[in-house]
RNA sequence: CGGGGUGUAGCGCAGCCUGGUAGCGCACCGCAAUGGGGUUGCGGGGGUCGGAGGUUCAAAUCCUCUCACCCCGACCA
């Protein structure tokens, strides 16, 4: 591709409304083109990547055995209805309807659709197992859409869908659909990890997120440092431990603490650490009531885990103040977890603390050296987020906090669907069976943001090999003067063209700051710099883009060139 | 949805408080010089100032309404 007919349109300022790394260099490199919020165009720069992607993608999907379909965007509402999920699914869901006013979606996913072919299609278990996939836009409104493709309303989508005569059979697919994910990424180029991810409420055995790590991920992993335990930091549980300190109980002593409210302004009047203090959070229950939940000061409520716990309102919603007050008579700021007038749950390690300071229940005033009446009857749960330094919960080693960008969640669904659509086949004894059903997701948009999220320094984006929209770029220096120059490169451009290589050949009139410029924002992973200088010695110069570290400029002579760039 | 902010040329911004008929940088077009890290000089083109209504002799600027976009959203007990 000639640099003057293939419209590269760089920025050299960071447009206002990017936040994040990868949409600002999207934009800068004129991959990417707002349409309106969560919605962008695909430059011919940035599609090439994209496409890159998509091919490796499938490619693994094939090589495992999957069969590639498309299904179309836009779905009648019947079908959803049918699932539950018309109703289920809420505003993030859009609806549309045709000049008949009947009702329609645009599909986020194609559960229904794929097994409405598939209760059509399937008959008999010896069909069995199959697993459909598409790579497909998708649209979910996002209540904020933003990180520009990171987080889009409309984005591109790798979903497949396998169907099973029994569990067994699922998990085998499912075990496949893991390792073909782990083989995508690691063609991709990325550091990836696999991790434990909520199964939720549709159930299941088993359900894995493929996360890149950066530090920009919007996700929390916990990692153990001597085993492969990896758990999204939302589900990652924490186990009882009575490692009691075993230290003598002290007299507890009511002290005034007349302004001091918060965990940090306590332990600075008492001279204590977090670690030593309790707090209490007031959450809303099921019922018109509130229940207290108490945790370390040093520790943080997860709210999936307190969501999950009977009797506790879904969504969490904690108690203003003025609900406080009414329903408990006490000012927030000194609520201490004991002789409260409402449920308490303790997380299991406020459970064990001894010599405690927490709130008094009464203004203005806390307790030291407070001690549970009868620790063995307090109602003691797994409340808090899993922490960097933690144990972990398999046992081995402790925890490691990264962040990753979730691109991928493979999931056990069941027969959720096929059973409410009916989808179902002949057994060996001629009975009919509802199948066993597994969905595999990959964001293929957000793989490519999350590429950049990973590769890149302050001149632009490091591209990983197999996503770099061209491999190499040709730059000549000065060549509207030098017939040389040109020469030499037009030659070289249709050289490497034939050998296959995705050359990106740089035939403005442009100085060579800008040429420099451009081709490292863009991100091209080999450079070729040719100049009357490096001619009359037969050489050219060679300088690589392909990690963090700077790479040296390296004079080659023009055979070895061609040897380099075949290797690569 | 709640809170905050911003809309002025393709992009980044100034002008608004104190009304007087729109400006800077990048990008774009032309000419020239330059020719190994976004070079320089000269000359250009492009904006009904998000939209509607109002106040006024006069509105980008003041008032009302509206639309769009961006940021934040238990972390306190």
């Amino acid at each position: 591709m000639r640099v003057s007919s293939f419209h590269l349109s760089t920025l050299k300022e960071i447009p206002s409304d990017a936040e994040v790394i990868s949409h600002q260099l999207m934009l800068r490199t004129g991959m990417i083109r707002k349409l309106t919020s969560g919605m962008y165009s695909w430059m011919p720069l940035g599609l090439r990547s994209l496409r890159k992607a998509e091919n490796i993608i499938r490619e693994e999907m094939n090589k495992s055995g999957a069969l590639e379909l498309l299904m179309p965007s836009v779905q009648p509402a019947e079908l959803w209805q049918e699932s539950g999920r018309w109703e289920q699914y809420g505003p993030e869901l859009l609806r549309l309807h045709d000049r008949h006013q009947r009702e329609f979606c645009y599909g986020p996913t194609h559960e229904e659709v794929i097994t409405d072919i598939v209760r059509h299609e399937i008959r008999s278990y010896k069909q069995l197992p199959i697993n459909f996939y598409q790579i497909q836009t998708k649209f979910r409104d996002e209540i904020r859409p933003r990180f520009g493709i990171m987080r889009a309303r409309e984005f591109i989508m790798k979903d497949a869908y396998s169907f099973h005569e029994n569990q067994e059979c699922l998990e085998k697919t499912y075990q496949v659909m893991h390792d073909t994910y782990s083989s995508i990424f690691t063609r991709l180029g990325l550091e990836f990890r696999a991790v434990q991810a909520d199964s939720g409420a549709i159930g299941g055995n088993s359900s894995h997120e493929f996360h890149v790590l950066a530090d920009s991920g919007e996700d929390a992993i916990a990692f153990s440092d001597s085993s492969d335990y990896a758990a999204n930091v939302e589900l990652a549980p924490l186990h009882f431990n009575d490692n009691k300190t075993k230290q003598p109980l002290s007299e507890q002593e009511k002290i005034s603490t007349p302004t001091q409210k918060t965990i940090e302004e306590v332990c600075t009047a008492l001279k204590v650490t977090p670690s030593m203090c309790i707090k209490v959070l007031i959450v809303k229950a099921e019922e018109d009531d509130v229940i207290a939940l108490a945790l370390r000061g040093d520790h943080e409520l997860n709210t999936i885990k307190a969501e999950k716990l009977e009797g506790i309102a879904s969504p969490l919603t904690f108690a203003s103040d003025e609900e406080i007050r009414s329903s408990l008579d006490i000012t927030p700021g000194f609520i201490g977890p004991m002789n409260l007038n409402c449920r308490l749950i303790v997380d299991h390690a406020a459970a064990v603390l001894e010599n405690f300071v927490c709130g008094a229940n009464e203004t203005g005033f806390h307790l030291k050296n407070a001690n549970w009446d009868n620790s063995s009857t307090l109602d003691h749960q797994d409340l808090r987020e899993i922490q960097e330094g933690d144990p972990s919960p398999d046992g081995q080693g402790h925890i490691q906090i990264k962040r990753g960008i979730e691109v991928g969640h493979i999931f056990q669904l069941g027969d959720k669907y096929s059973h409410a659509l009916n989808a179902a086949v002949l057994d060996k004894n001629g009975k009919e069976k509802i199948v066993t059903m597994g969905c595999y997701g990959i964001g293929v948009s957000r793989v490519v943001a999350a590429a950049i999220e990973q590769n890149y320094d302050e001149h632009g984006i490091i591209w990983p090999l197999k996503l770099a929209p061209f491999q190499v770029s040709l730059l000549p220096i000065n060549m509207e003067k030098s017939e040389q120059v040109k020469t030499f490169c037009e030659k070289l451009y249709k050289d490497l063209i034939e050998c296959g290589i995705e050359v990106i050949f740089d035939d403005r009139n442009v100085r060579p700051g800008q040429m420099f410029a451009d081709h490292e924002l863009i991100g091209i992973p080999h450079r070729i710099v040719v100049s009357d200088r490096g001619l009359k010695a037969g050489t050219v110069e060679y300088k690589s883009r392909t990690d963090k570290q700077s790479q040296d400029i390296e004079t080659i002579s023009i055979k070895d060139l061609i040897l380099k760039a075949l290797l690569n």
